[in-house]
RNA sequence: GGGCUUGUAGCUCAGGUGGUUAGAGCGCUACACUGAUAAUGUAGAGGUCCGUGGUUCGAGUCCACGCAGGCCCA
C-alpha cells in the first residue's frame, strides 16, 4: 500500500466489528499461541461461569482484567494458553430448573424422574452459552472457546473422584456431625434455599427466659443469659460474649424467690431488665415482694475479660467434663437483644456448633441403642429418656397430634422449675419471625445432621503458610479477608442433598461397619463385577456409563466381608467442582500428565472479590492439600461493578447496564479502556456510561486525531519510512524530548504490567497521548509537517511521530485490543516496518535507554512553565497571542537553569509569538531575591528548633541572602545557641523584577516587555490579515493547495505599511501569489482587524 | 456482631518514606487560537482532605476511637 488510511470520522464500534472479522479471519488468537511454541509457558486458570443466565457489565470487567495480563505475557514472548470453561452443577441451575417444571425439590422422583430431572439441568444450563460467547468475543477476550471443560462431563467427574479418593485414602474424608435446620414433623432437613421460600418465616410467641447462670466459686454471682428456646437449656454447654462489648455486674434481687443476687450482663441491655424508676431506691430497703426492684452496678469489665470463667451447670441432667460451662468469646453475640450473653448448645445451633468446637467445649450427647452420640432431642422432636423430668415430651407443642398437646408447653414447664429453683431471672412472652417447614407448616429445629467433611483443619497451618507466597492484589484481601478466613478455618462441608451434581463416590455397607470410596471409572467397574459375582447386580456397566444420579445410585457394590454396599446418598459442595478444575481440565492424572506439570500452578488469575471463600479458596484447599502446592502465584481480587450512584445493578431495578448496547455504540475499546482506567480493578466502579464517552473523545478521539493528522501529511509528502532512522543528533530538541518521553514511559508501562497494575498503565498511556504527544509535540511541531520541502527535518518529525504512535499501538495493546490492531496495521500497511501480521503477535517494547535524558525532560517541563506563566501575563495584560512582543526576562540565579531555559528558548518564543528571550544575573543588580526554608532538611537536622529558625530565616534581607549565597553557609544566632545553616537548607528564588510585569510559579519567575514597537505593531496586523484570509479560504471551501489572489482597498498608512512590510510573509501563509493594494475593487468583502474595517477580495487561481 | 475495604473540588480520581501554597481530568465561567477544526490553548471560580482526640517543631499522610457507604461472613 501506498498511503495511509485516512477517516472522515472515528467510527471505534465499527473498529471492533472490522477487527474481529479480521482476527478471525488469519486466526491471530491461534497464532498468538502456537508460534510460541517452546517458550516459557504463562498458565492462566479461567474461573468457569455458569452459562444458566445472561452475561453482565460486571464479567466484562472481570473478563478484561483477565486478557490484559494474557496479552501482555503474549507479548513478553511467554506462550498463554487459556482453556475456557463452563461451570454446568449446583444450586441455581436446578432452582430454575424446578420453577420452570413447576416443581419442588420432594416432587423430584416422584413428578419427573430423576433422570429426565437431571436431563433438564443438562440442557438449560448452557441455555445462553451463544449469548456468552457473542460476548466474549465481541470484547475481545481471548479464551479458548472450541475445547472448554465442563464440569458435568464424564472425563471431569472421574478426575473429581480420584481427587476425592486420595482425600479418603490420607483420612481427611469424614463423616460428621454439622447443624442444619431440620424439621421433625416431616423427618428431614431442609436446605437454605428452602427456608427462604415464602411463608416459611412467621411470627410466633414463644416463652423466652433469661436464665441464671452461677459463677463457679461464688455464692450468688450470675451471669444472666437470654433464650427464645428454652427447651435446649440443658444442653447448655457454654455461654458466648462479645470481646469488645461492655459488661456490669449488677447488685440486685430475683423478682420471683426475692433472693439477693449479683448478675452479669451487657451495660448496653441495662435498660431492658432494670426500671429507671427503681434507681434511687435504695438496695437495703428493699423487702420481698416489692414491685420496685432495686439496683446497683457494683463492676464493669470487657467481654474479653471474662473468657474462661466458669460456671455451674444449669440443669444438670447429664454431667459433662470441663472445659464445658466455660464463657469464650463469639463473634456472633450483639447487644440488640437479650443480655448480651448467649447460651451456647453444641447440638443445636450453627454458631454454638462452630464455636464449640474452637474452643473444644464438650457438647451434651446421650447414647442411643448403637452406642452412638445423639442428641437430648430424637429425629421425632421428643426429649430423651435422660432428661428425667421431662423425658417424651415434645419441645414445641405444635408437634403434638390435636388434642395432645398439654396445657402447659415444654418451655413453660422448664421457666416454671427454674423460677422455683432461683435459675429465671426473667421469663416473658416474646413475639419473633421464626421459620417453619414449608410442607408441615410446624417449626423447624436447628438440629445436628450427619454430612461428609473435608478435614482442611488438619491442614490449615500449611493453608497460611503457602498463601503468604501468593501475590494477591490488593495485598489485604489475601492477608486480611483470605488470610484470616484461613486462621479461623473449619472443616469443609462437602454434603449437598440434591440431584444434579458430582456424587459422593463412597459406598456404605448395611451395618454401616465398611467403606469404599471410587476413585475412577475403571475401580467403579472392578467393583461392579465383583458384586456382580457375588449376585448383587445383574450387569457390568455400560462404557458410557453416566456418573450421574440416579444411574449411580442403582450400584450396589459388595463390601469385603460380602455385605450389600449403597452410595451415600449426598452430591458434593458445587465449589469443589471449580476448585479442580487444574485437574479436571485435563483429565488428569489419566491423560494429559505432561500438560498438567507444565500448567500447575497457575502464574495468574483473577476473578470477582465475592470469590475469597468460592473458587479462591478450593483452589487454594485442594492444591495444597493434594500436592503441597499453591494454585496460583498471582491474582486480581476485583471489585463490584455498581451504578453510577453506587448501587448495585439489578435487572428487576433496572439500572443493570447491557455490555451489548454499551459496546455497541462506545466500542469495546472505550468500554475496557474506561473500567481500567477509571479506578483500580480491586476498588468498586461506579459505571458512569458517560464516563465511556469521556474515554473515547479524550483518548481514543485524540489518538484518531493524531493519527490523522500524521496520515494526511504523511501522504501528501509520501512519506513511507523507507530511509534510515535519522540519528538522535540530526533531531529536534523536542523530536528528543518525546521520542525521551516515550522511552521512560516504556518502562514504567512495562513495570506497571508487570506488578498487575493494569489502572495506572492505561492512566500513564492516557496521559502520554494527550498531554504530551497531542497537546504539546504535535502542536509545537505541526508547522514542520505541512510546511517547506520534504527534507531530512521533516523525516525527522513524521520518524518521531510515527514511532510514538506505533510504540502506544503496542503498549496499549492489551487494553485496547481492537483499535491499536486498527492503529498498528494503519501504520505498517505503509511502512512495512514490522513482520508481525498483528499487534498482537509483536513482541513488547524495549526502552532505548540511550534516548532517554532527564536533563531534557526537565527543560521541557521548564519550557512549559515559562510558556504558561507567558500566557497568563498576556492574559493580564490583554495582549493576544497573535500579536508578537519583543522579549520576555527571565531570572536565572544560576548557570545549569540558564542553560535549560536556553536550550528550549526557540520553542518558547513560538509558543508565545514573542522576538527573544533574555536573562537576569546577579550581576544585573536588579533582581530582587526571595528566601524560603527549607523545612524538610531543617527539620531532620534542627528538629523542634525549626520554627524559630524558620521564623529568623523569613526575616532575613538582601544582605543575608548573599551571605548564605556566598559563603554557602550562614551561622545564625538564636536566643541561646548559634547553628549553622547550608545552602541546601533555603531555597532562593527571585521574587521581582522591578517595573516590570512578572509572573512565577515555583522557582521560576518571567517578565514580560509589553512595549510595542511600529514594527511589532504592524507584524501583528499582518498575522491577522493572515488569520482573516485563512478564514475566509476556509469558508470559501478552498483545499489546502490552492492558490489565490489577494486584493485590499487602501486604508490607512500603518496598514497599508504593514501589508507593504509583510507582503511577502502574508503570501507564504495564504498560499496567495499576489497581494495588491488597490483604491477600488469588486465583490469585495469586509474584515475586522482590531479597530480597523478592511475591504478585500479573494480570487481563486 | 466480626473481617476486609472506601471516604480528598459539583462528578471520577491522583496524592513514595510526615515538610508548611493539596493536584489532574470532566463539568462550569471568561478569553484566545483557527492548515489536527465534530479539534485546540490559557486563565478563573470551586476544598472543614468524613469527625474527634493523640503522637510530632510540623499530619491529607502515623496512632486510637467514632460516623457513613460497600463486600464477605455470622
Amino acid at each position: 500500500m501506498n498511503k495511509y488510511n485516512e477517516y472522515k470520522k472515528p467510527e471505534f464500534a465499527k473498529v471492533g466489528e472490522d477487527i474481529l472479522q479480521f482476527w478471525k479471519d488469519n486466526g491471530i488468537f491461534e497464532k498468538s499461541v502456537s508460534e510460541k511454541e517452546g517458550n516459557p509457558t504463562f498458565t492462566f486458570f479461567e474461573g468457569p461461569p455458569s452459562a444458566n443466565g445472561t452475561p453482565g457489565i460486571h464479567h466484562v470487567m472481570a473478563r478484561t482484567v483477565k486478557d490484559i495480563f494474557c496479552r501482555y505475557k503474549t507479548q513478553k514472548g511467554f506462550q498463554v494458553k487459556r482453556k475456557g470453561g463452563w461451570d454446568t452443577h449446583g444450586l441455581p441451575v436446578e432452582l430454575q430448573v424446578e420453577k420452570e417444571l413447576g416443581i419442588k425439590k420432594e416432587d423430584i422422583g416422584k413428578k419427573v424422574t430423576v433422570d429426565e430431572y437431571n436431563q433438564k439441568c443438562r440442557e438449560t444450563v448452557m441455555r445462553y452459552k451463544d449469548i456468552w460467547d457473542d460476548l466474549t468475543e465481541k470484547m475481545g477476550y481471548w479464551v479458548d472457546l472450541k475445547d472448554p471443560y465442563i464440569t458435568f462431563e464424564r472425563e471431569y467427574i472421574e478426575t473429581l473422584w480420584s481427587m476425592l479418593k486420595k482425600l479418603y485414602d490420607k483420612d481427611l474424608l469424614y463423616k460428621g456431625y454439622t447443624i442444619q435446620p431440620y424439621s421433625p414433623a416431616a423427618g428431614t432437613g431442609l436446605s437454605s434455599h428452602e427456608l427462604n421460600q415464602p411463608g416459611t418465616y412467621q411470627n410466633i410467641k414463644d416463652t423466652s427466659l433469661v436464665a441464671q447462670f452461677k459463677v463457679s466459686g461464688t455464692d450468688n454471682d450470675y451471669i444472666l443469659a437470654w433464650t427464645t428456646t428454652p427447651w435446649t437449656l440443658p444442653a447448655n454447654n457454654g455461654l458466648a460474649v462479645g470481646a469488645g462489648v461492655e459488661y456490669l455486674k449488677v447488685k440486685t434481687f430475683n423478682q420471683y424467690t426475692f433472693e439477693p443476687i449479683n448478675v452479669i450482663l451487657a451495660k448496653d441491655r441495662m435498660n431492658a431488665y432494670f426500671n429507671p424508676k427503681a434507681k434511687d431506691v435504695k438496695i437495703e430497703d428493699y423487702k420481698a415482694g416489692d414491685k420496685l426492684i432495686p439496683f446497683e452496678v457494683i463492676d464493669s469489665f470487657k467481654g474479653r475479660e471474662m473468657e474462661g470463667m466458669d460456671y455451674e451447670q444449669l440443669m444438670p441432667y447429664i454431667p459433662l467434663e470441663k472445659p464445658a460451662f466455660t464463657v469464650v468469646i463469639g463473634d456472633f453475640v450483639t447487644t440488640e437483644d437479650g443480655t448480651g450473653i448467649v447460651h451456647i448448645s453444641k447440638t443445636f445451633g450453627a454458631d454454638d456448633f462452630r464455636t464449640s468446637v474452637q474452643y473444644d467445649l464438650p457438647g451434651v450427647f446421650v447414647k442411643d441403642e448403637e452406642g452412638k452420640d445423639v442428641p437430648i432431642v430424637d429425629k421425632q422432636g421428643r426429649y430423651v429418656k435422660e432428661i428425667t423430668d421431662f423425658a417424651g415430651m415434645y419441645v414445641k407443642n405444635q408437634y403434638y397430634k390435636d388434642e395432645e398437646a398439654p396445657g402447659k408447653s415444654l418451655d413453660v414447664q422448664i421457666s416454671i422449675k427454674l423460677k422455683e429453683e432461683n435459675k429465671a431471672f426473667k421469663v416473658e412472652k416474646y413475639e419473633h419471625s421464626y421459620p417453619h417447614c414449608w410442607r408441615t407448616d410446624k417449626p423447624v429445629l436447628y438440629y445436628p445432621l450427619d454430612s461428609w467433611f473435608i478435614k482442611t483443619t488438619e491442614y490449615k497451618d500449611r493453608l497460611v503458610e503457602l498463601n503468604k507466597t501468593i501475590n494477591w492484589k490488593p495485598a489485604s484481601t489475601g492477608e486480611g479477608r483470605f488470610g484470616n478466613w484461613l486462621e479461623n478455618l473449619v472443616d469443609w462441608n462437602l454434603s449437598r442433598s440434591r440431584y444434579w451434581g458430582t456424587p459422593l463416590p463412597i459406598w456404605v455397607s448395611e451395618d454401616k461397619k465398611e467403606q469404599k470410596c471410587i476413585g475412577s471409572i475403571a475401580e467403579l467397574k472392578e467393583e461392579v463385577q465383583k458384586s456382580v459375582d457375588a449376585g448383587y447386580m445383574q450387569d457390568q456397566i455400560s462404557d458410557d456409563f453416566d456418573l450421574h444420579r440416579p444411574y449411580v445410585d442403582d450400584i450396589i457394590l459388595v463390601s469385603d466381608s460380602g455385605q450389600k454396599m449403597f452410595r451415600e446418598k449426598d452430591l458434593i459442595d458445587v465449589w469443589f467442582d471449580s476448585g479442580a478444575m487444574p485437574y479436571a481440565q485435563w483429565h488428569y492424572p489419566f491423560e494429559n500428565d505432561d500438560i498438567f506439570q507444565k500448567s500447575f500452578p497457575a502464574d495468574f488469575i483473577a476473578e470477582g472479590v465475592d470469590q475469597t471463600r468460592g473458587w479462591f479458596f478450593t483452589l487454594h484447599t485442594l492444591a495444597v492439600m493434594l500436592h503441597d502446592n499453591v494454585a496460583f502465584k498471582n491474582v486480581i481480587a476485583n471489585g463490584l461493578v455498581l451504578d453510577k450512584s453506587g448501587n448495585k445493578m439489578s435487572k428487576r431495578l433496572g439500572n443493570a447496564i447491557d455490555p451489548f448496547e454499551t459496546i455497541a455504540e462506545y466500542g469495546p475499546d472505550a468500554t475496557r479502556w474506561y473500567m481500567i482506567s477509571n479506578a483500580n480493578p480491586w476498588d468498586n466502579l461506579k459505571f458512569n456510561i458517560e464516563g465511556v464517552g469521556e474515554v473515547q473523545r479524550r483518548f481514543f478521539g485524540t489518538l484518531y486525531n493524531t493519527y490523522n493528522f500524521f496520515a494526511l501529511y504523511a501522504n501528501l509528502d509520501g512519506f513511507k519510512f523507507e530511509e534510515d532512522a535519522i540519528p538522535l543528533s540530526e533531531r529536534t530538541e523536542s523530536d528528543r524530548w518525546i521520542l525521551s518521553r516515550l522511552n521512560t514511559l516504556i518502562k514504567s508501562i512495562d513495570g506497571a504490567y508487570n506488578d498487575y497494575e493494569p489502572t495506572k498503565a492505561a492512566r500513564m498511556i492516557m496521559d502520554f497521548v494527550a498531554d504530551e504527544v497531542s497537546n504539546w509535540y504535535v502542536r509545537l511541531n505541526r508547522k514542520r509537517f505541512w510546511k517547506g520541502e520534504y527534507n531530512n527535518d521533516k523525516r525527522a518529525a513524521y520518524q518521531t511521530l510515527y514511532t510514538c504512535l506505533m510504540t502506544v499501538a503496542k503498549i496499549g495493546a492489551p487494553i485496547a485490543p481492537f483499535y491499536m490492531e486498527r492503529l498498528y496495521n494503519d501504520l505498517n500497511a505503509v511502512s512495512n516496518q514490522e513482520q508481525a501480521q498483528s499487534v498482537h503477535l509483536t513482541d513488547f517494547p524495549v526502552a532505548d535507554e540511550a534516548c532517554i535524558n532527564t536533563a531534557l525532560e526537565e527543560q521541557m517541563q521548564l519550557a512549559q512553565t515559562v510558556s504558561s506563566l507567558t500566557h497568563s501575563l498576556r492574559k493580564k495584560e490583554k495582549i493576544k497571542v497573535r500579536q508578537p512582543l519583543s522579549k520576555i526576562m527571565i531570572p536565572v540565579l544560576d548557570e545549569a537553569t540558564r542553560h535549560h531555559v536556553e536550550a528550549v528558548a526557540d520553542l518558547i518564543k513560538s509558543e508565545v509569538n514573542v522576538k527573544s528571550v533574555e536573562f537576569l544575573d546577579d550581576t544585573s543588580g536588579i533582581l530582587v531575591k526571595k528566601i524560603k526554608p527549607n523545612f524538610r532538611s531543617i527539620g531532620q537536622k534542627f528538629g523542634p528548633k525549626v520554627k524559630l529558625i524558620a521564623a529568623a530565616v523569613n526575616q532575613w534581607g538582601q544582605d543575608d541572602i548573599a551571605t548564605i549565597e556566598r559563603d554557602g553557609q550562614y551561622d545564625l544566632t538564636l536566643d541561646a545557641e548559634t547553628v549553622q545553616l547550608a545552602i541546601d537548607d533555603v531555597e532562593i528564588s527571585s521574587e521581582d523584577i522591578p517595573g516590570w510585569s512578572v509572573a512565577s510559579e515555583g522557582k521560576t519567575t518571567v517578565a514580560l516587555d509589553i512595549t510595542i514597537s511600529e514594527e511589532l505593531r504592524q507584524e501583528g496586523i499582518a498575522r491577522d490579515l493572515v488569520n482573516r484570509v485563512q478564514n475566509q479560504r476556509k469558508d470559501m471551501g478552498l483545499d489546502v493547495q490552492d492558490k489565490i489572489d489577494v486584493k485590499v482597498v487602501k486604508n490607512e498608512e500603518l496598514i497599508n505599511s504593514a501589508l507593504a512590510n509583510y507582503k511577502e510573509y502574508i503570501c507564504e501563509e495564504t498560499q496567495a501569489l499576489s497581494l495588491d493594494v488597490v483604491d477600488i475593487i469588486e465583490n469585495t468583502h469586509t474584515i475586522e482587524i482590531d479597530d480597523w474595517t478592511l475591504e478585500i477580495s479573494i480570487t481563486v487561481r
